[in-house]
RNA sequence: GGAGUCGUAGUUCAGUUGGUUAGAACGCCUGACUGUCACUCAGGAGGUCGCGAGUUCGAGUCUCGUCGAUUCCGCCA
């Protein structure tokens, strides 16, 4: 098909292109039909242009009239300067008056109007995600997605990492999530995996003596979705033999600051702190703390302090081993209503209540709890969180791991509902020294808490001989999360490469030498033969590239997204096959009940 | 697997205590309009109230089930 081809795009044009002849093809956005003069928003990925169109030209006129919404035109003409000037867009002193006009392609009238602020609901943008992709606000977060391809590709290869591509179809490991499972048609009953991550390939690269290996890749898991979690999600995976931890911080800190600095203009700190998981715990009640957050808000432990008190449940709580502990809020009016809501709220979790004192400003305290607790005692609470007048103190008692964690929570509740994170911020912080077992009662046995390949510390390496399960719980890990505005944004760690100690953490975690023959027996044979040293760490591209975004969820930074149920609404997958398909591959389906 | 929210015109939503013909805005169609840029003005078309049962003289509205989207917990690095 010939076509009038474009000189320039829909954004570049101004003033000092006054008088060119000029050639745009782009879609129809928008038209303003005065009766005579009719103007036309032409738009592409790189901006819009105003067309005109006077009724003198009578072939074009008429062709401009039938115009409708997202048709694709090709239009030439003269650039002029506008009477009116529009200053809401780069384009907006000049208009090209028009000489020709082809239509290249007509459009149904469009389901949703395409516009920056969108209207349509989730489930009509992403079946027609098309559409949706042509706004701009949502083609801007693919331009910053590929600067960050860029960036990322830049500086790997500055620092002399080779970019190896790993198989896609691999073998399903236990462990870790459920694998995506792709069934082999030559070897019937047998399947392949799609990768979680490529960890075990990029450990055998190391063993390969490939010392710096990076990879933008395509992970999948098959785990219940969030808001942060899509079933295949992208990773920067890198691995780094003869390194320790802080040689991996630094590749990624390195990293960090070239992307912030060339998108964002902004200079990241050269180092990012470090905190350890049991200071996060204890501190935030979680390992992904939000340090945006006013005056930081950190969790004091009251349990010595409250100690002697007359109130029962915090003595209850002592006596079963549990402990007393509360978050401060600072300067804010505390009304009887927002107190309820922040009593449901750690109800949810299995608390009775919720324990507060509102420091007044007239030096009363006002509290349930104020008649159990002699003077001393809320003296002493008043000095641990060093409160003044109008703080408000929030106490739970209980099980140490569950109050931490709830007023960890409670803490992001807080900060949401008084407005007290700055959102202009950016957070780095490493989480570290992670411990290297979970151990679950229910099924009586310990998990890997990262993976199984993790490294113990030196310190701790004489636990893995151990029975006591406290010992073995107690063990810290070479492993490390970094954590970005409290979103987990990289997770990584020091690799096992000596057979005798991942022989012990098999054991621990109920792996008999047969079992972890047969499902890990490749990379065992692997590191028979020189492993070096080595560690790593996987970024999750798609939240990095969410938080520069400024977006809540990871849905935006996908051209093609799954809904939360994993089904694709534009292409309708997953869907069903044929029966010689599934003959072939030797499966019958079986109804779930 | 569990809990919450939502589902009404092409789209976003309103719809009173269960009661006559289910409304608005935007979009769409027709007409008018020569400096608009959210053009304006006049007129018009457009509805399986997600789907299925139930309660009722009567259901968009109440009950149960189901499907889909979404948020959170479990799960997941």
């Amino acid at each position: 098909m010939n076509f009038s081809k474009r000189t320039h795009t829909c954004g570049e044009l101004n003033i000092k292109n006054e008088n060119e002849e000029v050639t745009l093809n782009g879609w129809v956005s928008k038209k303003r039909d005065l009766g005579g003069l009719l103007f036309i928003d032409l738009r592409d990925r790189y901006g819009i242009t105003q067309l005109k169109v006077i009724p003198e030209n009578k072939d074009i006129y008429d062709t401009a009239l039938k115009l409708g919404q997202e048709y694709v035109i090709s239009a030439s003409g003269k650039v002029l300067k506008r009477e009116s000037i529009n200053k809401n867009i780069p384009t907006g002193e000049i208009e090209i008056e028009l000489t020709a006009i082809e239509i290249l392609n007509e459009s149904e009238v469009p389901p949703f109007v395409i516009e920056d602020d969108v209207k349509a609901t989730d489930e009509l943008r992403l079946k027609y995600r098309y559409l949706d992709l042509r706004r701009k606000s949502l083609t801007e977060n693919f331009i910053i997605r590929n600067q960050a391809y860029q960036i990322v590709h830049k500086y790997f290869e500055k620092h002399n990492f080779i970019e190896v591509e790993t198989p896609m179809l691999m073998k399903s490991t236990p462990e870790g999530a459920r694998d995506y499972l792709v069934p082999s048609r030559v070897h019937n009953g047998k399947f392949y995996a799609l990768p979680q991550s490529p960890q075990i390939y990029k450990q055998i690269l190391m063993v390969s003596g490939f010392d710096r290996y990076v990879q933008i890749c395509k992970c999948f898991r098959d785990e219940d979705l969030r808001a942060d979690r899509q079933p295949e999600f992208t990773q920067i995976d890198l691995e780094m033999s003869f390194v320790g931890q802080d040689d991996v911080f630094e590749i990624v800190e390195g990293m960090f600051n070239e992307i912030w600095k060339e998108i964002k203009g902004i200079d990241l700190p050269d180092k990012f702190i470090r905190m350890s998981y049991d200071a996060a715990m204890s501190s935030y009640g979680t390992d992904k703390p939000d340090l945006r957050i006013s005056g930081d808000m950190k969790i004091v432990n009251l349990t010595e302090t409250v100690k002697g008190s007359e109130f029962k449940v915090f003595n209850d709580a002592l006596e079963s081993g549990g402990i007393v502990a509360g978050i401060k809020l600072s300067s804010k009016e505390v009304s009887r209503k927002i107190i309820d809501g922040l009593t449901d709220f750690v109800k949810k979790s299995g608390f009775g209540g919720l324990g507060y004192l509102k420091f007044n400003a007239d030096g009363t305290v006002q509290s349930p709890v104020v008649k159990f607790l002699n003077e001393n005692i809320i003296e002493n609470i008043r000095k641990d969180f060093s409160a003044e007048s109008s703080d408000t103190v929030f106490i739970l008692s209980g099980e140490k791991m569950k109050v931490f964690q709830t007023l960890g929570q409670l803490r992001l509740k807080l900060a949401e509902d008084f407005g007290l994170t700055d959102k202009s911020k950016y957070e780095f912080v490493w989480v570290i020294d992670f411990p290297l077992f979970r151990y679950e009662a229910d099924d009586k046995r310990f998990y890997a808490e990262h993976h199984v390949f993790t490294m113990p510390k030196d310190e701790y390496l004489e636990f893995l001989d151990s029975k006591d399960i406290n010992e073995i719980e107690s063990i810290r890990a070479n492993c490390y999360d970094l954590v970005l505005n409290g979103h987990e944004v990289i997770s990584g760690s020091i690799r096992i490469h000596k057979p005798e100690i991942q022989k012990k953490v098999f054991g621990i975690i109920g792996l008999s030498d047969e079992e972890a023959k047969m499902k890990f027996g490749f990379i065992l044979e692997a590191f028979r033969y020189g492993a070096p040293p080595h560690g790593g760490a996987a970024v999750g591209f798609d939240r990095i590239i969410a938080i520069l975004c400024g977006l809540n969820s990871i849905t935006d930074t996908i051209a093609f997204p799954k809904t939360l149920k994993a089904s694709s609404l534009m292409d309708e997958c997953p869907s069903e096959v044929s029966k010689e398909q599934l003959d072939e591959l030797g499966i019958e389906i079986k109804q779930k009940k």
